[in-house]
DNA sequence: GTCTATATTGAGATAGAC
DNA sequence: GTCTATCTCAATATAGAC
């Protein structure tokens, strides 16, 4: 028994192979995936290319590593916050502040989700990228229509067309975020929750507003 | 003079160079960019790899193609829709559509601007990107300011803000938008005005809206 | 304008010593 | 767990015939 007696067998990751996931998403979120060699890892690693492979099968494995572990991370954190939320329109503040705070702590799994679900998606390997896109519109939809439902939310652009603004606003803003800038997450998501809520226009604006 | 009379010289394209445009356009879209052989353009052309380099010196030529001529009429069309638009709410309403309308005009090449730009931004050649990308910006956000200054949008979040949300908004949508889907793209242009403008809550909702 | 044939480079991955 | 050395393949690009 050579693992830390505090994780079981089944569970254990190296700290050094947690370490070369962060380092090649670093690279993935700034160069692209397949712009990035296995060589470059291996010397931002501070080793060689073929050394890697000791903790990794493939350049595909590091990949899927850093997905699997941001997805159900975020995933429980929506339920945490749904579940712990008063009203329908509380837990979409919190789902949107939890969206944009995983900028701060996940800025490279996110900006990874973002630019290479299209590529990944397509092999069987990663089909649990999309298994976690839907499970994640099932869980914000719902809470849409339920905010609908109960009259605190306007009805007449169906929840998953409103859903799909709110998703693609909020993970594409990892292009321009800086962590290290004047503006916390949550600065963002107030800004953003502003307008989505209560909208751009004045009431004194004249003219169709629909 | 073996050119169409019609055309200039300089400004002379063969047909079958900017249907290869067209070709490739469609592959980087789907596969993206780096992902995409110049075999399969080749392929999907009908012709041989080696044939490609008598219309292309190389697959950066034609994306950089691709971009140019989409940037600089997308440009114009801003332009266009700001000199003849009422007020400001109608300039960004216009502009709304306008975007929602290369969706459907130019699917490939904004999928390629939206996919590829942090990656072909790096390099010199591609410089012409982020002119045009900040020149966009510059013509949205002065509508916004004007809109502001008027009184006819709010002004409690910087026009720059807006901007952003709207614009990665707008874009990231070439990802699910189905040219062949029920919704044109005016739909979609509507369905979001309506969030943006009048907000997502309704006036009887209870708690922070702000 | 396209084909045939090939040069050249760089990528992911492997085997075995240390 | 890392290094040395190398395999293998696929990619962009070129040269010249037709």
């Amino acid at each position: 028994m050579t693992t830390d007696p505090l994780t079981s067998d089944a569970e254990f990751v190296s700290a050094r192979r947690s370490e070369i996931v962060g380092i090649a998403a670093e690279l993935f979120a700034a160069k692209g995936y397949a712009n990035t060699t296995v060589r470059e890892i291996a010397d931002a690693a501070g080793i060689l290319s073929g050394s890697l492979y000791h903790h990794f099968d493939s350049k595909e494995s590091m990949v899927e590593a850093l997905l699997r572990d941001f997805l159900e991370r975020i995933d429980a954190r929506y339920r945490s916050v749904i579940a712990n939320a008063d009203d329908p329109v509380d837990a979409l503040r919190e789902l949107v502040h939890a969206a944009f705070g995983a900028l701060a702590t996940d800025r490279a799994a996110v900006a990874v989700m973002l630019n290479e679900y299209n590529l990944l998606v397509q092999y069987p390997r990663f089909a649990f990228l999309q298994d976690s896109v839907e499970e994640s519109e099932r869980l914000w939809v719902e809470v849409l229509e339920t905010g609908m439902r109960e009259g605190a939310l306007r009805d007449d652009v169906p929840a998953a067309a409103v859903y799909r603004f709110l998703r693609d606003a909020i993970w594409v803003s990892v292009r321009w975020y800086r962590p290290d800038g004047p503006q916390r997450p949550d600065d963002v998501a107030e800004e953003y929750l502003t307008v989505l809520l209560s909208g751009l226009a004045t009431p004194t604006t004249t003219g169709r507003t629909r």
